[in-house]
DNA sequence: CCTGATTTGTTGTAAATACAACAGAATTGT
DNA sequence: ACAATTCTGTTGTATTTACAACAAATCAGG
């Protein structure tokens, strides 16, 4: 079994489960939760389609790539996972706990993985932070639900051009205000609205010339015409 | 108050969050967790964009719609919630308690909320079924986040094509086959992958054409051709 | 069995989008 | 300050998709 360093501590400190949690307190909890430290090489497979999982993982270094593969074999990339980010909670928390997606360490990496049952169950040592981690990990859950469902508010819209109005117009919403900086560049936006970049780039100059919207870099402000 | 009938009891028993629990042990938790059982008349908005929301809601009778409004005043449909269909989780468990949706009564309604706070701090009298309770509702987030997620994984890809074979994959993958039949029709499929329905016939017969896979009506079957 | 309603497939056309290739602007590192 | 790299916008073309309108098939009830 690997040892928890200071350095792995800092970095679950910083995640929403053991957020603000002293060193001491986290743990206790890591013990309670019967946590594994494990080591995965660049370009290995360490969770697999099919695979029993009633743990949730921590990723404390390195990059992971979720990915799946469809009935004729073809890979599709899910999400990446860097330190800080919480992976496989969905699986974990299924009925049967059988995994349903691949996970590959792209560089090598450091994870840790927390037995579920310990977190649901109160634990025999009562220890005072479970109430704690329980909430944090709903809150966690929550967050997830939530961008999940922005993206597919956007995304399911039928044109490029109305995609880009309900992404802008829910970071106007976030910003309060019609001016607002959004934290991707056009290439990532154009992955995340599942658009071609030129494309997007096109219809967002158009808005501009039809007086809908203006923007410069990644500051945009939209107008209230009618 | 509303009194909270024998009926009632019936519907929360087939929600995750309930399930199997019996008529006492339901009406001693609805107690614990402060619930409240409110009519909503046809038409009438019960929860708007900005209201503090710490409850979730369970929709007892009526049909309810979540929407949310653009920039520029644009309403979309995001979800029809039903007997059974519990709403507002993810913004009960946001950290400010923020609502992000409207909420409308499209039929005469019977709403059950419940106090989340109540769920999350173990209760004072200690009732037996509170971590079944937080475990259901994990368990339902769960659920919820893997259909989104799925639905994003189809959703994201490029052309009506690839949106079909993704969702048939998974479906044929559910099936444990490459015979299966899907639960939806058309122009269900259609709204759910959003594309134009004649267009995905086409796009369908087209795949059958070439050979990729066949099917009649709902049935499909998947050739492992390459 | 018949009728009307609903669902599904078909086709042509207009519009939107992807794709490719490139030019200019901005950024980074030296 | 310069070169190299990345990012963004532009344009033309081929492809894909939406849309509309309709035909065929299927379904539900009387």
């Amino acid at each position: 079994m690997n040892q928890i360093t200071k350095n792995d501590i800092e970095i679950l400190q910083k995640t929403t489960l053991f957020l603000n949690m002293s060193e001491a307190e986290i743990r206790e909890m890591l013990d309670c939760l019967n946590a594994r430290k494990t080591t995965s090489l660049k370009n290995t497979m360490l969770l697999h389609y099919g695979d029993f999982c009633d743990s949730i993982g921590i990723v404390l270094h390195g990059t992971l790539h979720i990915t799946r593969e469809d009935f004729w074999g073809n890979s599709t990339l899910i999400a990446q996972c860097v330190p800080g980010d919480i992976f496989g909670e969905t699986y974990a928390m299924s009925p049967n706990h059988i995994f349903e997606v691949n996970v590959t360490a792209i560089t090598d990496s450091e994870i840790l993985f927390l037995q579920l049952g310990k977190i649901l169950s109160v634990c025999s040592t009562a220890c005072t932070f479970h109430n704690r981690l329980i909430q944090n990990l709903l809150q966690a859950m929550a967050s997830r639900n939530y961008l999940l469902s922005k993206k597919i508010e956007h995304i399911t819209k039928r044109s490029t051009r109305d995609k880009l109005l309900s992404y802008l117009s829910n970071e106007s919403r976030l910003a309060k205000s019609a001016d607002f900086t959004i934290p991707l560049n056009r290439q990532q936006l154009a992955d995340y609205l599942a658009v071609d970049r030129s494309a997007m780039s096109a219809e967002l100059c158009r808005l501009r010339d039809e007086g809908i919207l203006s923007f410069h870099k990644n500051e945009f402000h939209l107008y209230d015409v009618y």
